[in-house]
DNA sequence: GATGATAGTGTCAGAAAGGATACCGTCTTG
DNA sequence: CAAGACGGTATCCTTTCTGACACTATCATC
């Protein structure tokens, strides 16, 4: 459980990568943190900000993204009801890796741009 | 059947992450990714290394990384047949976001303590 | 002749993720 | 009074993922 002893790669079962994966793994949780990342946002914020994603998921998503530590949320105790959602610290402690997917993905993007439908 | 698997990556700047997500989403693929960084490895060694996978879950994650272009499958006509995988250039440029996650997840790990029963 | 290694494929089945829809309570606005 | 905004829940449903298991073909070996 402590450090993969080797510098290359290192895929056991359990590797860090997995849990890594694991929890920014689904459909939307990168986009909510990569939309927290600009920062505070109110859930209806976040869910006209990304549309498609339905109420239901996007409570599940917030939620599991909360349980893994990786956003805050703030209730505030106001009659229309307020819910801020935004990044903790662990949460942008994984900044560098959405960076690094979302270079990945803007350079590559292109390449399987066409096997997509337009929408 | 390898095109609509990715969801559509109109929209936010979360896109590109999402695209880069879905390729590395999957429960066994940046394992197999993982082990192919090593270097060429044959059908049955990944198998063995990868304990866990079964043959179809195996088949099926290796068609889909090398239906995304992460990877090379090359059969050799032989008897008993042989079949090496290794990464593609593009597999390849995916190096530093695994990296990033494996990074994140070295930092982490101990933090939500996922524990695995590994040795 | 039987068995095993190789690299799969086919079928079945369960779990999990995600979507559709409806509903809740409160308050403000019309 | 009715509708809408807010931040959800609850229920149902479908799709997808993954695992278990059996089966294939060829050749070498026992």
């Amino acid at each position: 459980m402590s450090k993969l002893r080797h510098s290359r790669f290192d895929c056991a079962p359990g590797c860090a990568v997995e849990a890594a994966i694991s929890l920014i793994d689904g459909k939307w949780k990168c986009v909510i943190l990569f939309h927290l990342t600009d920062g505070t946002m109110r859930f209806s914020e976040l869910r006209r900000a990304i549309p498609g994603v339905t109420q239901r998921t996007l409570t599940n998503q917030l939620r599991e993204l909360e349980a893994d530590g990786l956003i805050r949320r703030e209730v505030f105790a106001q009659v229309p009801p307020k819910v801020e959602y935004s990044l903790s610290d662990l949460g942008r402690s994984m900044t560098p890796v959405l960076a690094a997917l979302k270079a990945w993905g803007d350079a590559n993007l292109d390449r399987f741009a066409m096997a997509q439908p337009e929408a």
